[in-house]
DNA sequence: CGCCGAGTTGAACTGAATCAAGAAACGTGG
DNA sequence: CCACGTTTCTTGATTCAGTTCAACTCGGCG
């Protein structure tokens, strides 16, 4: 998948915004289990996943603790450096062998400072990510373990059929075990 | 507080936003126990509060479940509504007798159309939640009873104060009882 | 003064974590 | 292409945090 099939229709055509893939993206593999961008660090790259799968993940009391799948077509960002200027806490790692293609935020920055249909853009995006956000924070408050698992398989059956089974545990905050039962006896 | 003091200092001064939060912002009072907006309806009111406290919250199997509080100088909206044009699960209860200013968000993209200030400010806000969003779901996603407390007590004491146990304990997907007995221990 | 909603406390129950061990799948090198 | 080691997944037994149900206390308000 390409940056530009992600588009909504009215900005495909765009010239801003044809000019900026073309010319500010870079493109690069990464092999299975390689990671992406690590914890700890200021980086501000926004990345576009070409085609593979990638998770963030972050460590808490030694355990690593999946925060969310990247699939074809996901953005994936930094988004504590990006909005908040800290390192982030946050490593990126590749689950599947992946392309992505990435640019620095600042170009993006530079480019919504002057280009009013790149700022709508850029906004539109955004609006996309709050409500992915919305609908795990409701996930997440208030559901059995099960409950969580089959929203999962409604929303992105795809993570389930390629991500390892602890990470999915992870993701969804249950215990590797529970995850294995409730897949059992589905 | 004032919608102004809110801004970012760079935007403060800018005419485009003077004139709007001027000219297309209405103010109204809610009483304690009063819905300033109801589930299942259309409502693309962007709204600020000047002060008070508001809860949004919905209902499933009978049961209130709180999903935010927003207090002085929050932005509150249904994303649900403005982002994905579908009428919102959620209502918006004043927990305080509260002022809010609000205006309808169809103003807000006229303006972002065609000014580009606007449409960084308007980023800028959708970063900032983003932000909160981020902390809320890692709040979520692996952490006990007492922990949610205790993160809720450091990033948000006010709520503590004033809002009633039961909304509190919503907040947080434990039960009331749960909550009162890590108070009464700590 | 008595009611009513909000909060507390206790006891029993349960979903899920943890600990532990074994089975299956996977990939790497010979 | 097989053998081996490693990682991933499953299954069982035990424990524990948190829910549920129920009764009771407290404080405010008509």
């Amino acid at each position: 998948m390409e940056l530009i099939d992600a588009l909504p229709l009215n900005l495909k055509t765009n010239k801003d915004i044809e000019k900026f893939l073309s010319e500010d993206f870079q493109t690069k593999d990464f092999k299975k289990a390689e990671l992406i961008s690590k914890q700890d660090q200021y980086n501000r790259n926004v990345y576009f996943i070409k085609n593979g799968l990638v998770r963030s993940f972050y460590y808490e009391n030694g355990k690593e603790i999946t925060t969310k799948f990247y699939t074809e077509g996901n953005l994936m960002a930094n988004t504590d450096t990006l909005f908040q200027n800290n390192p982030t806490r946050y490593n990126f790692e590749a689950i599947e062998e992946s392309t992505v293609e990435f640019c620095n935020y600042a170009k993006l920055e530079e480019l919504c400072a002057v280009s009013l249909e790149s700022a709508n853009f850029s906004r539109f995006v955004l609006g996309n990510i709050i409500t992915q956000m919305t609908d795990r924070i409701s996930t997440l408050q208030f559901h059995t373990a099960k409950e969580k698992y089959l929203r999962l398989i409604h929303e992105n059956p795809n993570i389930i059929l390629r991500a390892p089974l602890g990470m999915i545990a992870s993701y969804l905050g249950i215990s590797q075990e529970t995850l294995s039962r409730i897949r059992s006896e589905i």
